[in-house]
RNA sequence: CGCGGGGUGGAGCAGGGGUAGCUCGUCGGGCUCAUAACCCGAAGGUCGUCGGUUCAAAUCCGGCUCCCGCAACCA
């Protein structure tokens, strides 16, 4: 019986397409789920998507179709794209899945008997048309993000889960095992969710049906964490009977998420498993973002790229190697086409694969495609040699604690001794003497061996390209085993190479650039369009009902505590209003004092930072930037504009 | 005084008391097996700033400053 490892990733919502962020958690996932599987391990690799929620169900009412057919599309592009990744997972788990449901309600009720969840009241800002709450941080403009109309403090009846109950216990937790990584975060989560308190978790709503319903009162929907961290659990067939693996996988041996949910696989997680008393998961590894040339990604931006479009012109192995490469142990990466194709330049095609093609290529040469048994070893052999076959400890312990950047640094350190090997023994001088054909088919064999070696270590990260190698470098009998990766002289003495394809084109930058340029800019100028077609058409009347006036800023100054805000003074023409904007990144108040300027003098007044703000300034959206619209300097102050 | 991360040669990062290191880029050289790839060398840094501890500080301590997340407010 072979041990087993459990790996997972978050499941995704669909509420948009997958991106380039996904990918990294899933190819991360897949990466030491397929080293685990060459170590012997059994191993299971789950992903799959959380469908439910109220976001989901307005988009799919703003479509006119049902939730289900809504997500089912994009389910279906999530499952296409980790084919495209070469994503190796066991299994795939949708919350929509009936076994799910039936986890997720005796989960939810287990819970309840036990005295975990009771009933109590959600607060939150309501929309009474859309029959909607949001939070805080859900609002535009404080408005409701659906319809733009006014929200109101209201609550309802909503299940809570007693998390506060095992603050201790999962203090404890977080600072006494390595559950946690990286251990950083430990004190993030510590000092802001509890010791700052561990508020008590709602559980449920009643202002949606698109959920798991709560089996013993209608009405109620289980809300988010409840229904999708059981994901881990349902699909292993816990309390259904779909699967039947749970007693073998349980607990898990690494989840894997992005930073932002940390906080709910670190400590809501654990503390439901504590509440059913179920053994918790061994690790959690929380990775940090892929950023846009230095921005956080998001589809405003317009920054979210296509990896279906990067995967097609650079080939998934490529792909696969840049995020994993890029991304350091624990903190965000900065992503940009420059980066990539450096990367797969510099390393893939001018280290890696020309190595395999100007190895393959001498043997071919020198030696009409297959070595002689005839070898003499020499000066320079043994470091390489000692080099390669150390690399696949260092190779193992990094992947083991989630350092996949680190893993294939070393891999590509000895990659490159191997190219500095090549220069050191010269082989194409030894060429020049037929006395010398031994030392020249020892030197090549060595070349042949790291490439096999390093290959096979490779195989985890880029699947599709190994085996490739493979080929050409004549390991086809298994050599290029996980078992093989520490020894040489495993290749035949009399190895056939066989030339093949160049297995990382090189790419031009400039070129490359250019025509991804051309690929993204119209995208975005007909996303804005669409987003202004959408915004639906209003007539004048509705256009009057805002009132705009000019008025100049007559004083102006920072709030403390807020980055973003300005307190501004302005001369309306009729006493003078105090107007806050959050512009504060844009212009000093300097430069605004005297500025005469256009704003909305009929928007409700608004407390902001604990200053009270009675309109609002208009201003331009010009990419990143903000640009205040200002008038000529002898507008009178109070003039309607219309 | 909200919480946290960070400021190291042109760019991106590592180092965490005692010759300042890596990748890319730049410049010079070598080689010709190879995907104009590979190898070697050089230039380039008072390690954000001020002060403290120490025989010795990029490294420890304190103040300041700037950046980036989270949180709170982009009316």
């Amino acid at each position: 019986m072979s041990e087993k490892y459990y790996i997972t990733t978050p499941i995704y919502y669909p509420s948009g397409q997958p991106h380039i962020g996904h990918c990294y958690t899933t190819v991360a996932c897949d990466t030491i789920a397929r080293l685990k599987r060459m170590q012997g391990y059994d191993v299971m690799f789950l992903t799959g998507t959380d469908e439910h929620g109220q976001k989901i169900e307005l988009k799919a009412k703003e479509q006119g179709v049902s939730p289900k057919e809504y997500v089912d599309p994009i389910v279906e592009n999530f499952k296409r794209l980790w084919e495209t990744m070469n994503i190796s997972y066991d299994r795939y788990i949708r919350t929509t899945d009936d076994y799910h449901i039936e986890t997720v309600q005796k989960v939810f009720r287990e819970l309840y008997d036990r005295g975990y969840i009771y009933k109590g009241k959600y607060t939150g800002k309501y929309c009474t048309p859309c029959e909607s709450f949001w939070t805080e941080s859900q609002l535009v403009d404080g408005k409701c993000p659906d319809c733009g109309r006014d929200v109101i403090e209201a609550d309802e009846e909503a299940y809570f889960l007693k998390l506060s109950l095992f603050e201790d216990k999962i203090r404890k937790f977080l600072t006494e095992t390595d559950y946690l990584q990286p251990a950083t975060r430990v004190n993030e989560m510590v000092n802001n969710f509890i010791d700052a308190g561990l508020e008590d978790l709602c559980v449920s709503r009643t202002t949606f049906t698109w959920g798991v319903p709560v089996d013993f009162d209608e009405g109620h929907v289980v809300y988010v964490w409840v229904d999708a961290l059981t994901n881990y659990i349902s699909a292993l067939g816990y309390k259904n009977s779909a699967y039947n693996d749970y007693d073998k996988y349980w607990p898990a041996d690494m989840h894997m998420t992005a930073k932002e949910i940390v906080r709910f696989h670190s400590i809501v997680w654990p503390i439901i498993l504590m509440m059913l008393e179920l053994p918790l998961p061994k690790r959690l590894y929380g990775h940090g973002w892929i950023n846009f040339n230095g921005k956080k990604m998001s589809k405003s931006l317009g920054n979210v790229i296509d990896p279906f479009v990067l995967a097609q012109r650079y080939g998934v192995d490529a792909v696969r190697y840049q995020i994993l490469r890029d991304m350091p142990y624990g903190s965000d990466c900065n992503f940009s086409n420059e980066i990539m194709i450096s990367r797969i330049n510099t390393d893939l095609a001018n280290d890696f694969g020309n190595l395999v093609s100007r190895t393959v290529a001498m043997v071919d040469k020198y030696f009409g495609g297959a070595l002689i048994s005839d070898k003499v070893s020499g000066e320079f052999d043994d470091e390489l040699i000692e080099m390669a076959k150390a690399l696949k400890a260092k190779v193992v312990d990094a992947v083991d604690n989630a350092q996949l950047s680190k893993a294939l640094e070393e891999i590509f350190k000895v990659v490159s001794r191997a190219n500095k090997y090549i220069d050191e023994t010269a082989p194409w001088v030894l060429a020049k003497d037929e006395a010398n054909k031994p030392r020249l088919c020892a030197v090549l064999y060595n070349l042949l061996e790291t490439i096999r070696i390093t290959s096979t270590l490779l195989y985890p990260f880029m699947p599709a390209t190994m085996p490739k190698v493979w080929e050409q470098i004549g390991a086809t009998n298994g050599e290029a085993s996980y078992e093989n990766a520490d020894k040489f002289s495993v290749l035949s003495p009399v190895v056939k190479v066989n030339k093949g394809e160049v297995l990382f084109p090189r790419i031009d930058m400039d070129k490359e650039i250019e025509a991804l340029n051309e690929m993204i800019v119209p995208e975005k100028e007909i996303r804005e369009d669409e987003d202004l077609d959408k915004a639906g058409i209003i007539s004048i009347d509705d256009f009057a009902k805002v009132k705009l006036r000019s008025g100049e800023i007559t004083a102006c100054e920072k709030i403390k505590k807020a980055k973003k805000l300005l307190k501004l003074q302005v001369d309306d023409g009729r006493g003078g209003r105090q107007i806050v904007s959050g512009i504060a990144q844009y212009y000093t108040p300097e430069e605004l004092i005297g500025k005469k300027v256009i704003f909305v003098a009929n928007l409700s007044p608004a407390k902001l930072c604990g200053e009270d703000s009675n309109g609002m300034l208009l201003a331009c959206d010009c990419g990143d930037k903000v640009q205040v619209v200002f008038l000529d300097k002898d507008t009178p102050n109070g003039s309607a504009i219309r």
